[in-house]
RNA sequence: GGGUGAUUAGCUCAGUUGGUUCAGAGCGCUGCCUUGACAGGGCAGAGGUCAGCAGUUCGAGCCUGCUAUCACUCACCA
């Protein structure tokens, strides 16, 4: 037999067993007769690297999915990558200008191009790093939303929503990312707090010598794209100036000075500056007061020609500049500090700028009522629960959705033009007539239909320039994985999903909209449940992030620890919903828990069998204890699993494994030095082992998989993976249970004996116990007194009480010692538990001789105080023997 | 401003219908332990008025209200 090393060591044997998976097929699915049960993976961007995040949410998806393929279900978890429009975009542009090329040398072709060759050389390599945690996807269904299916549906359901008239094109005030030059949803811009500051300004009014009017703006900038003033109509400070006209500081324009009830009269001065194009509140007064609309921005965030002054500078620099322009002329009247929200863009963190331009938009009022309804009415489960009233909130104040980007990484968008029309969407100011279809053709068709020009040719149509939203074809994700718009077959079969995991963060990017996908394209929910997990944080509770670099590399992590001793980790402290602190100390319990349970296989696989010895009743005890602790931790674990509770689930599994296992079972059952194992015993642990194994397997899917094929020789495809987790056959006896309990709750006294009195475990202990007829049938039970011997090196008789008391349970038992006692001690410690046992015999009687508490409570309840009495009046009874005894 | 959640041992957190010793786990800390599975191990120990106040109840870590502190989230105050 080959030898075990003392340590486990997890890189001989992963990859091993990842190819045997593979070549085995167990991860792949197809439709059979068996209940299916089937995740989709949260597709990671397809360049991105494997994070914290990713380790979190694929450990939980995989544990569930090994646990479901377990139980006999045809487990499906599909794979995929998201193409990740803007920020794949934004590496490209990066990777480009690094080689000195710039994006508006190209043409779209050409950048695009670059944009697959990218994706070719480093997609999937975050699928790869999945495999290496032990992820059991089918990867012969890997999916990517740029593909030729999951485009098709993309510009399937775009075509369809339009047609349907839940999709428009419209001019609205939008989020730009100056920095990516593209709009972005309302989701993608994330509000942070800032100090800036507020700057007073005067404006003169216009016809009087020295007449002012002050207001306070954060953008003096944008003074110079200011086409009125307005001021609350009841204030009475500015009564006298409504209607009247200021003069723009610099290039002194005239502008009307307006009565809005929008305007907040306690803040700044009461009087507010109004550029419509620059900001959406100003944009709408400017709407009920028909003002003009100065776009002062380029795209890039430079100030325009329309701005006179300042012309080409950044508005960060042009804002300076103003502000030292305003001071000199003496247009200044003060500053202050001010913290206000600032919206900055998730992917390139630049300020967001509010700007008014076309663009197509979800009407989501139209498709969000069923969506909203299955939530919450637990037609779809959020765990943790309290997510939906979040849901609620944003589903009922649902806004549109805007789903064009200015960038070319992406599904373009299968709307067309008319050639002779202006192009730009970003200023166009008149809407253009559109033609939407599948095809160009299609939409040739539709152009003609609707012009009712025959003689208009595909020269004639110019495509939208601009694609979709990422999130535009994620939200397919559960129907469009499965090829739902043609395969029948197979979207019948796996759709509704079980369950989706996710981080609570895209809960509006993307959960809530798949929601409502699914009820709009399937009229079904996309999945049972939707299990949230938390954000994995440092241990200073920052969000671990690549500009922090606080976030541990997560290869490096597994190379340290194992796959298994990292998922381990993770799980272990992975609560659903809850933030989780990571800390590379949870992956070393878990390597040490493994290295535990290899030992424990090391242990066994050094045992010579003797069939001819007998089968003892020490171990034929532990042998019923252990399989009753089995059945109870069975049961546990599947509550566990059918509520999500993974963290709880590992928990259970690892003090049945390491305290009832390894430290008792098999301190029992292990013959002595030298000695070979009997036949039952033997038979008995391999069994249990087994047993443990799969259990474990969907949390450490390696380490159960090797120990399983070192525990015996296998015939082919008896693999620990889709070996079948059955309810365990075994009762759970209560009272083997609890007479097991109290052997180790009198081992663990004897221990605390030894400890005290410094005596060496090598020297056998006696014990004396009371006449009690549970004890004495306990003691009396086969195999009860030498699992004693064994746990503690005591032997124990019934008898009178002499030697050192201690208590066990709520049995006073006595060691006879032979060395010389520790009076003074022996009589303090004595006294302090009979102090305690007097008080809460004390607390009992007073809740017994309650009245209204005989009457009100259970009678069990009553029945277990009035034990409680009985418990505490003996063993004050003993210890005042004892003690008269010491005395 | 709206909403949500939190507050339990030095740290991170469990505690799943109010009812035994229910006040817990892991880490950290202290002491002891090196031949026989495992020092990545074993045994034992110290430590908490369950944030505060009031209420409901026979009974509250758990239910209700208020207060304090914190975190997160949504929202168009320049």
């Amino acid at each position: 037999m080959e030898e075990l090393s003392k340590r486990y060591n997890p890189g001989d044997i992963e990859d091993k067993w990842y190819q045997h998976w593979i070549d085995s097929g167990h991860f792949h699915s197809t439709p059979d007769d068996r209940e299916p049960f089937t995740i989709v993976i949260p597709p990671p961007n397809v360049t991105g690297q494997l994070h914290m995040g990713h380790i979190l949410n694929n450990t939980i998806q995989d544990t569930l999915i090994r646990r479901a393929r377990q139980e006999g279900k045809n487990a499906c978890w599909v794979p995929g990558t998201d193409h990740a429009s803007i920020a794949t975009e934004a590496k490209v542009v990066n990777m480009l200008r690094e080689k000195g090329i710039k994006k508006s040398d190209l043409t779209r072709e050409e950048f695009l191009a670059y944009a697959w060759e990218w994706t070719d050389k480093y997609g999937g390599i975050i699928l790869h790093q999945l495999k290496k945690l032990g992820a059991s996807c089918d990867w012969e269904r890997t999916a990517f939303t740029m593909d030729e299916i999951r485009s098709e549906a993309v510009i399937g359901i775009f075509v369809d929503l339009y047609r349907k008239g839940k999709l428009y094109r419209g001019k609205r005030m939008v989020n730009w990312d100056p920095t990516a030059q593209t709009v972005l949803s309302n989701e993608e811009v994330l509000y942070e707090e800032e100090k800036t500051m507020l700057y007073k300004v005067r404006y003169k009014i216009s016809g009087t010598a020295d007449e002012w009017i002050t207001i306070a703006t954060t953008r003096p900038e944008t003074i110079l794209g200011d086409t009125a003033i307005a001021v609350h109509p009841e204030d009475p400070r500015y009564a006298h100036l409504q209607g009247k006209k200021a003069i723009v500081p610099l290039i002194n324009r005239e502008i009307p000075i307006i009565a809005d009830a929008y305007v907040d009269i306690a803040f700044g001065t009461g009087a507010l500056k109004v550029t419509p194009a620059h900001d959406i509140n100003d944009y709408e007064i400017g709407l009920r007061h028909q003002l003009e609309v100065i776009d002062v921005l380029n795209p890039n965030g430079s100030m325009s020609e329309a701005a006179h002054l300042f012309v080409g500078l950044d508005r960060d620099v042009a804002r300076k500049a103003m502000f030292e322009a305003l001071t000199e002329a003496g247009f200044v009247t003060g500053t202050e500090e001010l913290i206000h929200n600032v919206g900055r863009s998730e992917r390139t963190r630049v300020v967001v700028e509010p700007r008014l331009s076309l663009q197509w938009f979800v009407d989501m009022k139209a498709i969000a009522d069923p969506a909203l309804r299955a939530v919450m009415e637990n037609e779809i489960e959020f765990y943790p629960e309290n997510l939906k009233n979040t849901y609620r909130y944003w589903m009922e104040n649902i806004r549109d959705w805007c789903i064009s980007r200015q960038l070319w990484w992406g599904h373009q968008i299968p709307a067309w033009y008319l050639v002779a029309e202006p192009s730009s969407n970003l200023n166009a100011n008149t809407e253009n007539q559109v033609f939407v279809g599948l095809t160009a053709e299609e939409a040739l068709h539709e152009a003609k239909r609707i012009t009712g020009r025959e003689d208009l040719a595909l020269s004639d149509l110019r495509q939208d320039e601009d694609v979709l939203d990422t999130w535009f074809s994620s939200w397919l994700w559960p129907i469009s994985v499965f090829d739902g718009w043609k395969d029948q077959k197979e979207i019948d079969y796996y759709y509704p999903t079980n369950v989706l995991v996710t981080g609570w963060d895209i809960i509006f990017l993307w959960v809530a909209r798949m929601i409502m996908a699914g009820y709009e394209w399937r009229g079904e929910k996309p999945f049972q449940s939707v299990y949230f997990t938390g954000m994995v944080r440092d241990k200073q509770r920052r969000k671990m992030s690549k500009q922090l670099g606080n976030s541990p590399d997560a290869l490096a992590l597994i190379d340290q620890f194992g796959a298994d001793g990292v998922r381990y980790g993770i799980m272990a402290s992975a609560p659903a919903g809850g933030d989780i602190l990571f800390d590379e100390k949870l992956c070393e319990l878990g390597r040490n828990f493994c290295n535990k349970v290899w030992n424990a296989l090391r242990l066994i696989k050094s045992w010579e069998v003797d069939p001819s010895l007998s089968h003892d009743d020490g171990r034929a005890l532990a042998i019923r204890w252990m399989n009753s602790r089995l059945a109870a931790v069975d049961s546990e674990l599947r509550r566990h699993f059918q509520q999500f509770r993974l963290s709880e689930g590992v928990t259970t599994l690892y003090s049945f494994v390491w305290d009832d296992f390894c430290s008792v079972f098999l301190e029992v059952i292990k013959p002595a030095y030298g000695d070979a194992s009997d036949q039952k015993s033997y038979d008995a642990t391999l069994l249990l082992f087994e047993e443990i194994c799969k259990l474990l397997h969907p949390f450490m899917p390696f380490i159960t998989e090797e120990i399983w094929h070192q525990l015996k020789s296998r015939t082919r495809g008896e693999d620990c993976m889709i070996s079948l987790i059955t309810p365990v056959s075994g009762d759970v006896e209560k009272k083997v249970l609890d007479g097991f309990e109290h052997i180790l709750t009198v081992k663990s006294s004897v221990l605390e004996l030894r400890n005290q009195y410094q005596l060496s475990p090598k020297e056998s202990m006696v014990l004396i116990f009371p006449s009690e007829p549970e004890l004495i049938q306990l003691w009396n039970t086969p195999g009860a007194e030498s699992v004693l011997h064994k746990l503690a090196n005591a032997t124990c008789a019934e008898g009178l009480g002499t030697g050192v008391s201690f208590l066990a349970g709520r049995y006073q038992y006595y060691a006879v010692l032979t060395i010389e006692v520790d009076k003074e001690a022996e009589l303090k410690r004595m006294k302090e538990e009979l102090a305690y046992y007097l008080g809460f015999v004390n607390s009992v009687e007073k809740k017994l001789s309650n009245e209204k508490f005989v009457a009100n409570a259970h009678p069990d309840v009553v029945e277990k105080e009035r034990q409680k009495k009985a418990d505490g009046e003996s063993k004050i009874e003993q210890l005042q023997q004892s003690i008269a005894q010491l005395n």
